[in-house]
RNA sequence: GCGGACGUGGCGGAAUUGGUAGACGCAAGGGACUUAAAAUCCCUCGAUCUCUGAUCGUGCGGGUUCGAUCCCCGCCGUCCGCACCA
């Protein structure tokens, strides 16, 4: 009888309605079974799922459907990071509420994803706009406040001048918003701060413990809290000129990593904000304008980045800390910073390239203290190139002939009992790079701030039993700027303390505070409370968080310290939120284009028709039969036109092939890229499953599955358990692409024993290894393909469902060979193979070995000079 | 500038991290079946040569080793992160 193909658009709808209609994928927080939390990063709802999520949710599935067959009590949530900008653009572009907006984008979003079939407890699904979830984080936000983890303070922000709002420092790249791309400026503005400094030490120690995160992403973390260590100098200033005074200024504090230098120090340098520099302007005109001009110059991140190294005398001298009758002159430059360290720096030329540049701009003198080992001293010399490396110290009076680090330690040691005023002279310090986290947002969409300002009492937290703070439905978006501060009533309100007329906060929180905690709230999001603590701490930490690794620094600091907030505040009982991270790559396709660079047009891959002529591939517009451009593989983009949505492949092939083919080929860490060859060769293999599925459910219909250990019927069993095993351990491993490749080598090792079933040739024995390859092989495909897997199972005759039957166990004496090939090298070079039992000792080998005809032509009658035997491996007979 | 990763057939990639280089898939070529096509099945597929065999071959040049894709030294290239951080 003719086997019909499999048709996913039938099939599959069917098995997702029973596994929905069992509620296997709901969590039980009661299960004793040991638990698995796998995580995917949730998604923003921008309107449409893209291939991207796909492929990222495809990931956790498989792991969530192995570990539920390997007997966990597995947890594996889906919800929306639902607050942010675009909602508010386009309540601004179309006149929808940003609500209306969202929750539509949800739906539809919610609805892509079931298409996937991917096993997710939709029973605990929230998003982040929903007022239950911004209430408790509102709770939140009021106990870190009351453990003092929240800071108000005024500080120069950056400032996206076309979103209107205030961005972190993690969120400017490229001197840009990260969202609107448009040129972020320096503001001084008064905003709310979690003091993640706070915890920059542990931050930075703990990354040690988490061994199953890449090293990559532990290295960025680590250069951005970024940690040194350094003195903290006080040089005195110089007894002024009657005329050079500056009012109640002594000393100047310094930060250096390199006080071992400090005879090669030639000028101090002041931020243009350093309270020296101001205090110095008010009688120096032309030191004030040039104050100015810095403070102009730096408008904007970038030109920061490019500005020449610029500085004025400010007149003032301080006293080297080593010989007073030695005086330097204290520049303001625009290249201090004065949020770091003290704002302030002594200048070590010969040390340091940007110093080296200053002096030789101003005419400053360069003294050489560090030399390389075994260089001449008498020739030594700095002239355009400073010296960073490790040596020895000269011209450094005491220090000469020590290390530098060794000068640190004298350097340090000295001024430390030295005094100033009534404090010493030196201090060791430990600098960070890492600041403190502003949340405060300018905007309507995100969670207000639950703060109220009175004017007799100050800043007063809203009581809890007056939460949530709602948004305001009627809302305005006709300018720029924050709807919330135009809103006629929302921002009045009683004082909670006196009575009076107050203020509301009108800034919302910073978007990723929301997704800070989510993956806490998962674990019993009906909780009265944020978390519940005791199923936060039966759940956490995630066992196996997915994403992308555009992440590696923002998101994942910010829930690392959220994740200690809360532990603080008695919410969750551990530090760390997620044990094991996986960070993946990219979908990416090739782009296509008419006409040249400039005004070229972009062509979707639907809009192009692919030839092959002469080996040479090439792209044709079908509407036009105009030849295109084909472009780089690039990340998918609207603006590139390169994109491929889930729904085309979903609508022809079916969940299961878009599942399979975009684990297959590639590691996962790795960028992907969507060709249709692809597609089309993930789906034949579908079919060919289904084929051989198909075919032994009628040949071997009544037949038990039996494992054999020999014979033909040996070999398939052979086959079947080793790739169970291999299979199990590369999906822990999440090396899927290696798990598939096994997969790829079991049907093909089953194609040729079912053939011989089909046509009556087979032996019972053969007939019940064949039967049990079958069974296996559908056990194995059903993390990636679940919804092929359950109608193969059906098809067989299986009365439950795959997905709620555990993984099949793996014989350990089938996946060894009794006999074994061992290669054979003469000098280091195969010459052959040596087939012997698995347990023959050395000897036996040896002997095996130097009967062999190649290796008697080899050694021409000699003796070999030595016989290397690396045991189940390889022999190598030197000769 | 600082830090890091990577480099293997026509392509994506494997290789138990010192032990048979190229598993598995894609593409390509040949054949079978068919009136034909699709589908399916079988075979070939790193290079070169004196072709039942041999030599070379994991970016390039050295080194260590019985043996190197893997370890060490020096280059070249690609990608990523940070960047006036004192």
């Amino acid at each position: 009888m003719a086997i019909e193909r499999y048709n996913p658009r039938a099939t599959e709808p069917k098995w997702q309605k029973a596994w929905d209609a069992k509620k296997l994928f709901e969590a039980d927080n009661d299960d004793p079974r040991p638990k698995y939390y796998v995580l995917e990063m949730f998604p923003y709802p921008s309107g449409r799922i893209h291939i991207g999520h796909t492929r990222n949710y495809t990931m956790g599935d498989v792991v969530a459907r192995y570990k539920r067959a390997k007997g966990f009590n597995v947890l594996h949530p889906m919800g929306w990071d639902a607050f942010g900008m675009p909602a508010e653009n386009a309540a601004m572009q179309n006149k929808v509420h940003p609500k209306d907006w969202t929750y539509q984008n949800i739906a539809a979003m919610r609805e892509q994803l079931k298409v996937m079939g991917l096993s997710l407890d939709w029973a605990r699904e929230f998003a982040t706009c929903d007022v239950d979830y911004y209430h408790r984080q509102q709770m939140l936000f009021l106990d870190f406040v009351e453990k003092g983890l929240v800071t108000r303070k005024s500080s120069k922000v950056n400032w996206d001048p076309e979103d209107m709002t205030v961005l972190a420092n993690e969120q400017v790249i490229d001197g840009r918003g990260w969202r609107s791309g448009a040129l972020v400026e320096q503001r001084e503005l008064t905003q709310w701060f979690f003091k993640i400094t706070d915890y920059a030490q542990d931050l930075l120690d703990s990354l040690d413990q988490l061994d199953d995160w890449p090293e990559k992403v532990k290295l960025m973390q680590q250069n951005w809290i970024g940690r040194s260590e350094g003195l903290l100098i006080r040089w005195p200033l110089a007894t002024p000129d009657p005329g050079k005074m500056v009012a109640g200024e002594h000393e100047l504090e310094v930060y250096t990593t390199r006080p071992d230098t400090i005879f090669g120090a030639s000028f101090m340098a002041v931020a243009a904000d350093h309270p020296l520099a101001k205090k110095a302007a008010e009688d120096n005109p032309a030191l004030a304008k040039f104050i100015d001009e810095v403070h102009h110059m730096g408008t904007s991140v970038a030109a920061l980045e490019t500005a020449e190294k610029k500085g004025f005398d400010t007149g003032i001298r301080v006293v080297h800390p080593f010989d007073d009758t030695w005086t330097l002159p204290v520049y303001v430059a625009n290249f201090v910073l004065m949020d770091y360290g003290t704002g302030a720096i002594f200048g070590c030329p010969s040390g340091d390239q940007r110093d080296l540049d200053f002096a030789n701009r101003y005419g400053l003198p360069v003294i050489p203290v560090v030399m390389p080992e075994g260089e001449n001293q008498g020739s030594f010399q700095i002239i355009d190139e400073a010296y960073t490396g490790d040596g020895v110290m000269i011209n450094s009076r005491f220090l000469d002939g020590m290390k530098p680090d060794q000068a640190f330690d004298e350097v340090a040691k000295l001024l430390e009992q030295k005094t100033i005023g009534n404090r010493p002279m030196a201090e060791r310090k430990v600098n960070f790079r890492l600041r403190d986290w502003g949340i405060s947002r300018q905007r309507y969409w995100g969670c207000p701030i639950p703060m109220i300002h009175c004017e007799d009492c100050g800043v007063v937290p809203v009581p809890k039993a007056d939460l949530p703070v709602r948004l305001p439905d009627d809302i305005e978006f006709d300018r720029p700027g924050n709807p919330l501060d135009r809103h006629p009533t929302w921002r009045h309100v009683k004082c909670p303390q006196c009575g009076k007329d107050a203020r509301r906060e009108t800034d919302t929180m910073d978007t990723f505070v929301d997704s800070s905690w989510y993956f806490a709230r998962f674990t019993a999001p009906w909780a009265n409370d944020p978390t519940d603590p005791k199923a936060a701490t039966e759940w956490l930490p995630v066992d196996q968080y997915i994403g992308g690794i555009e992440h590696a620094i923002l998101h994942l600091l910010y829930s690392r310290f959220f994740t200690r907030a809360m532990r603080e505040t008695g919410h969750v009982d551990l530090a760390e939120p997620f044990k094991g991270l996986f960070t993946q790559g990219m979908v990416v396709h090739e782009t296509y284009r008419v006409g040249s660079a400039s005004n070229g047009r972009w062509l979707a891959p639907s809009e192009v028709r692919l030839e092959d002529v002469d080996g040479k591939r090439r792209a044709i517009e079908i509407a036009t039969g105009e030849e295109a451009v084909i472009g780089p593989l690039e990340k998918m983009s609207k603006s590139k036109k390169n994109t491929v949505s889930p729904e085309e492949i979903t609508d022809g092939y079916g969940a299961d092939t878009a599942r399979w083919f975009m684990l297959s080929d590639s590691p996962p860490e790795r960028d992907v890229e969507w060709t249709d060859e692809g597609a089309a060769g993930a789906h034949r293999f579908i079919q060919r499953i289904w084929r051989l599925v198909s075919t032994a459910a009628e040949t071997l219909a009544g037949t038990r599955p039996a494992a054999a250990k020999e014979g033909d019927a040996g070999v398939v069993s052979k086959a079947a358990h080793k790739a169970l095993k291999s299979v199990g351990e590369d999906i822990e491993k999440l090396a899927f692409n290696r798990a598939i490749a096994r997969i790829y080598e079991l049907a093909n090792a089953l194609a040729t024993p079912l053939n011989e079933v089909a046509e009556g040739k087979a032996d019972p024995a053969l007939k019940a290894a064949c039967r049990q390859g079958v069974e296996v092989l559908v056990h194995l495909i059903a993390p990636v393909m679940p919804h092929l897997a359950e109608e193969c199972w059906h098809t067989l005759g299986g009365s439950d469902l795959v997905a709620e039957r555990p993984w099949p166990a793996y014989d350990p004496s089938l996946v060894v060979d009794s006999e074994i090939v061992l290669p054979v090298q003469v000098n280091g070079k195969k010459r052959g193979d040596l087939t012997i039992a698995r347990d023959a000792d050395q000897g036996a080998v040896e002997k095996a070995v130097l009967a062999l005809d190649f290796v008697q032509k080899a050694l021409e009658g000699k003796a070999p000079r030595k016989v290397i035997i690396v045991p189940q491996r390889i022999v190598n007979v030197v000769a």
